[in-house]
Order: C-alpha cells, then sequence, then structure tokens
DNA sequence: GAGTGGTCTAGACCACCTG
DNA sequence: AGGTGGTCTAGACCACTCG
C-alpha cells in the first residue's frame, strides 16, 4: 500500500504545524533557523540532496519550501554553488499581501493597532477606485478604519471595505487577534489568495495630515488593494495612507 | 536509455525558444493566448491534465509554467475548480525587476525611453541609499540617466548606478536594444536574478520637476531599487522618480 | 463519483561551479 | 570529477468542487 505523511505521526512540531504540508513545515524551520542566526548572511544552506536526507523528505517537497523562502527574501540560489541567505535589510514591511503585524513583527519595532472607529455597514462611495459589479453594490459594504503605529507613530492609515455579502454579525462581533484575516478565516472560512496594488504619491489632506500627525501637503504613498478570495466573486478592498518619512516601504521579486 | 527533451526536435516554436524549457516555452504560449484573446477574463483554462496530454509534458512540468503564470497575475487558481484567466487592467507597469519596455510594452500605450546623457563613469555619491562594499566603492561607478515617457508624457526618471566591476568598455558602446539588461547579459553574460526595493513618497525638487514635466513640491514616487546579479557580488542599483498623476504603478502578490 | 488542483515520492539528465 | 541547483518524467494520495 502507498503510503505518503508518515512524518505527520512522527513530527518534532507542535500540534498546530502538524496540520501543514511537509514543505511548509520545513519553510518555517529554515525560516526560523536564519531569523535565530542558526544561519547567518551569506551562508550556504546544506544543499537540496542534503536537506532530502536529513528531514526525509524528496528533494521536490525540499525545493518547494526553499523556493517559498526565495520568494519571501530569505534566500537567493546560484545554480552550480547552492542557497545563499540573504540580507535583509529593516524596512517598514514587505509589500506583500501578508497581514501588517506578521510582516513588521519580523523588526526590531513596537507595532501598535488603533481601531478609529468600530467596523461599520455604509453605501459604497461612487467614485470608488475599482469597478464594482452589481452585486456588490447592492449589497453595500463594511468599512473598517485602522491606524498602524510603530514605536508609537503613526505610520499608516488603513481604510479596509468588504462587500456585505454572506458576512453575517460581522460588524457586531470583535476582530479576533485584531486581525481582519484571522477573522475572515476563522467565521467565515474565506481565505485571501491573492492581492493586486496600485500606488502613487499624493499630497496629504487635513484628515490625513492629521491622523498621520504631519502636515498638509506633504508626500504621502497612497496604495489601493484588492484582495482576491476563495469565495468566488468576494474581493476585499483596501486604501493605505503611508507616511514615509521615517520608514520605507520594501519588497522583493524573483 | 534515459531520453529527455525529445520535443525539442519536434517543436512548433521558433528557433530561439528551441533553447527554452519546456516550461517557459508553454509559459508563453499560454501568455500569448491569453492576451490574444483565446482565453477570456474568468475562463478556465484546460486542466493540469489535459495539458499535460495536449503539450506531452508531465503534469509536474505544466505546473512549473502554470505557477510562473499565476506569479504574473495572468491567471489564479482554484482548488478544485481550475485555474482561472484573471482580469488585468492597465497600470504603468507591474512593479517586477522585469524591464521598462517589456511590462509597459503589454499596454496601448506608446512606449519611449530617452538618454539624458550618454553613460559616464563618476564616484559613488557619499550618502548612497545601500551601504556599499569596499570594493564596490573603489570601483567607482557607471552612471546612466534615462527618461521614459508614456504617449509623450515623461513619467518615469531613472538613474543607474553599475559598479565599474570587470566591465571593459561599457561606457563606450551603446545600449543593446536600448535595453540595459540585453546589454549586460549579451556582452557581459550577466543576469539579474533578483530585486529588492524600497519605495517612498516625496516632494519633487526642481531637477526632477522640470524633467516629470510636473510642479515642484509635487508628491512623486521614488524606488530605490537593488538588483542582484549571478555575478557574485555584483549588485546593480536603481533610483527612480515617477509622476503617478496620470499612470499609478501596479503589482500582483500572490 | 468524477474531475480539479495541492502535495509528495523516486528517479533521471543537464549546465554550472569549484577544487 | 564530484557536487550543486535546474529541468523533467511517471506515478501516487489527498481535499475540494460540482453535477
Amino acid at each position: 500500500m502507498y503510503i505518503q505523511d508518515k512524518k505527520y505521526t512522527f513530527g518534532s512540531y507542535s500540534y498546530k504545524m502538524s496540520d501543514l504540508p511537509q514543505y511548509k513545515k520545513l519553510q518555517h524551520l529554515i525560516k526560523k533557523q536564519i531569523l535565530s542566526g542558526v544561519y547567518k548572511e551569506g551562508d550556504l544552506l546544506p544543499s537540496e540532496n542534503e536537506l532530502s536526507t536529513i528531514h526525509e523528505l524528496n528533494r521536490a517537497t525540499v525545493r518547494q519550501a526553499l523556493s517559498e523562502l526565495v520568494k519571501d527574501g530569505y534566500i537567493y540560489k546560484h545554480k552550480g554553488k547552492g542557497s545563499i541567505v540573504s540580507s535583509r535589510r529593516q524596512t517598514l514591511g514587505l509589500l506583500s499581501f501578508k497581514g501588517f503585524s506578521e510582516v513588521v513583527g519580523q523588526t526590531t519595532h513596537a507595532i501598535k493597532n488603533k481601531e478609529l472607529k468600530k467596523p461599520y455597514l455604509t453605501k459604497w462611495d461612487d467614485q470608488f477606485f475599482y469597478e464594482l459589479t452589481d452585486i456588490e453594490k447592492a449589497a453595500g459594504c463594511i468599512c473598517l478604519e485602522r491606524l498602524r503605529m510603530v514605536d508609537e507613530d503613526p505610520v499608516m492609515l488603513e481604510f479596509t471595505y468588504i462587500p456585505n455579502l454572506n458576512l453575517p454579525r460581522f460588524v457586531s462581533k470583535p476582530l479576533i487577534n485584531n486581525s481582519l484575516f484571522d477573522t475572515l478565516l476563522n467565521n467565515y472560512q474565506i481565505e485571501v489568495i491573492n492581492l493586486e496594488q496600485d500606488i502613487r504619491a499624493i499630497a496629504a489632506d487635513e484628515e490625513i495630515a492629521g491622523l498621520l500627525q504631519t502636515e498638509e501637503e506633504s508626500p504621502i504613498l497612497h496604495i489601493f488593494r484588492r484582495y482576491r478570495t476563495n469565495r468566488d466573486g468576494l474581493f476585499i478592498y483596501s486604501s493605505l495612507y503611508c507616511n514615509t518619512e521615517q520608514y520605507s516601504i520594501g519588497s522583493i521579486f524573483n
């Protein structure tokens, strides 16, 4: 009989981790080793064949783990040499679609989230950034207004807009872990699979300048995002205003 | 005897393409089919098993092709359903590390590149954005100043800095295809494998405002990039100033 | 229940790099 | 020459979606 996944029963990971696929477990393990200094910038990781042997995984599975680490900028590869630990400068956060806390949490800064208002139900703005379907328009929108602080400084203002489609009692229940993504996943089995964004530089108006504690007309990074979810036709929209005087926004591409 | 790659000899692709791996050929084929309307937004691609059969490739190879298309935002996947053609809005360009022309060329706009100066050799600025190694500092830097136009409007000002390390006669020869990447690849076998960038919003100074034909103090997107190459220790640096009044900068994450 | 993508194994050949 | 990552094959089991 064909047996796979036998490692689950012998795994040395926590209970939660045991649900994850092997390549993600390996990915997290190596990531932790890099962050904790086991492998330092410029070091060679064990070769793919060595990792296969050590962790009793097929090389393809090891490669899947490594390719995720490449995507996240932890390592890069040189054919004929090996996988090399990359330098990671401290920026405000990767311009990825991971939640703000997870991304910025990798730095040594103190992060805080402030809910400016309780989530509320409202109508869509007539001049919304993306074209909406009739279904979305008719549903109305759940609006979240949050301010992200780094070391007590407000650096990012985030407006999130969610079509009110089959999300019973969303506005009346608090967020889980203060995280929108965790809430959607736990309460509604909604997962984000994809992010598309547009970036502009704008001048701060009075409201934004006030909230970000900067001057009117000062240059602000404006990012508009559309998250695709595993629920067909359900998108989540976000409008971010970043004060980049102190912190820049970083990202990596391969 | 173990034979692979037999498709090369029967391939229906051009001579140049015949050097590419199978998954890239399939990737380009499907990309072309999407761009030419064979598959439209929301359409399902043939399943992975069907594509394997049609193109006489293993499913793993098909998956490699599809995952590249996901990365570039042409499709997304739904478990249990299939691969779905994604909508692609027209933005100035993906915030990826592909060359400006390739990325913007997917739109219907007229693109022009203007060389503001001939490439020249100079010293590094004392306040360079990234920390440089002593080797880089000692080598001096090759500087390129280019202006990118969309429909006759200047939208992006690009300063590129290359350490003058084993790049004989770079400044005395013209760029191939007007492209830095093509030139580095053809003349020096240098390939870019990775890009790291930081983004800020700044106020235009007199020089930048003049070149981008906008007003002083108007908000400008400033992107600083570090490209990693296949040559160990050789990085290419770029400083981009974008006027985002008309065009925003787009990107996709998975 | 049949089909889809997600994960995984065991193995192969290749181009590239280093000693 | 031996090791590395890059590409590729042939197969398997799984969770998910849809009719």
